[in-house]
DNA sequence: GCATATAATTGGTATAGACAACTATACCGA
DNA sequence: TCGGTATAGTTGTCTATACCAATTATATGC
């Protein structure tokens, strides 16, 4: 028994300790990569646990691709990747930082506007309905990296002005609302940058860009943001987990 | 008491049926969107099950983000995404065909090399070992898409032949090894065409493209297949769903 | 009428046990 | 040697129950 390791009277989940066990024993190789880890049964008596709350531990760490199972036979340890994506969402702050690179932003607009059509239907907004709309140079260790162009509902979130887009807009949003915020679908292509851009992105007008458009909903399927940005191809590659 | 929807007896777990179940009463606006549905203990009794086997489905329909719960309130629908990503993996054929068109493809060149070192690295392969080398010509509509450049280690499928190639590859991968596929590690950038490909693409030579490079894993980790896609830019944009 | 306490309802966590489906191994008999 | 069978061990599914924590509805008191 080894179940001292668990606090039972703790604030925090039983199975989220155990998780956090089981990821400190593929650290230090107790549990070795391709090879299995003890049977669920096993767990729940080392632990002193109910063989069901092993479970949803192992649950996680299996849909979190750490451990996988195979049924008849046990739970593998699975071998990481090479390179880790960022997972979810994240701003191009948490996104720079995580490259090593340190980032810094420049407003060149902050408005109230009511969109163009096709910025409205993705929002879904009645055509009079405004949103700010921000125009921001991102740049990464001081040499610009993309320009940024966002939209935001006004009735989103009205109190919105110029210092307070400087922080995370995502807690804001996150308080504001007791819901969390859900998921973005993205979409990416190709193309050569616009005359207008070319100067302040400092590239050839004849350069390629990625553009980036994503619309971020809250867990409720409400859109909150959408944000359209233009990234020097020659300084920024995107990085994403697929899972079947 | 409705517990005549569901087969006990079936062979289909009684959690996905209830899944199912409920994913058709959305449909059918039974439950309305941003209103809650039944509660836990409500259609436990109503299908006649635990409520832990009713909690068990509407976690994984929470997971694929069609309701969301709020602890204390209930659980709700959530609002349908306007443009539906391609979920997982996908082969080109059936992005083609969930874009609305008719997929086709062209093999230039097919043999066994020795990989340059940043493939068999992306591989976990040692230098030496040699690789299947696949070039294609991918099309939707008689028109040129994209170039795509696949990787496969030897050693993961010797039998694999010209023939074989024409098929799906993720279905003969996961006859060979009981395993399953795994999830993938997806890099996107954009660049200007390459002079040999851009004839191929039938664009001109100092037209964009949209470079996708994924490397695909098996459930233990292992990497089977290396693919890097050249997309033409003015055909194709990459849509993709973020989770938080 | 309005605050405050109380009860009811909801999802979140956890238990103990049962049987099914599947895998690996050992054993036996032809 | 080969093939079937028994057995033990694994994950997968499901039950019935219990208590906790957050929220909402209701009753109570001023």
């Amino acid at each position: 028994m080894v179940q001292d390791l668990l606090d039972k009277n703790s604030h925090i989940p039983i199975y989220i300790q155990i998780e956090e066990i089981i990821k400190q024993r593929i650290y230090l190789e107790e549990y070795k990569i391709g090879e299995n880890i003890p049977s669920e049964r096993e767990l729940s008596t080392q632990f002193d646990v109910s063989r069901m709350t092993v479970r949803q531990s192992i649950t996680n760490l299996v849909n979190s691709g750490l451990l996988y199972r195979e049924k008849g036979r046990g739970t593998y340890v699975a071998n990481p990747k090479l390179e880790q994506p960022l997972k979810g969402l994240t701003s191009f702050t948490e996104d720079m930082r995580a490259r090593g690179m340190e980032p810094s932003s420049k407003v060149l607009r902050f408005e109230k506007i009511v969109p163009p059509v096709d910025i409205a239907r993705d929002l879904m907004l009645e055509p009079s309905e405004e949103v700010f709309f921000v125009v921001r140079i991102r740049s990464a260790d001081s040499k610009p990296m993309a320009i940024e162009r966002t939209y935001i509902p006004v009735k989103i979130y009205p109190e919105l002005d110029e210092k307070k887009i400087m922080g995370s807009l995502y807690a804001l949003i996150e308080a504001k609302f007791h819901q969390k915020i859900g998921n973005a679908i993205q979409q990416m292509e190709a193309a050569i940058v616009l005359k207008e851009d070319s100067k302040f992105l400092q590239i050839n007008h004849t350069a390629p860009v990625l553009i980036i458009k994503r619309t971020s909903y809250l867990s409720d399927g409400i859109p909150f943001e959408l944000v359209r940005s233009t990234y020097r191809a020659d300084r920024y590659k995107f990085i994403s987990e697929i899972k079947r």
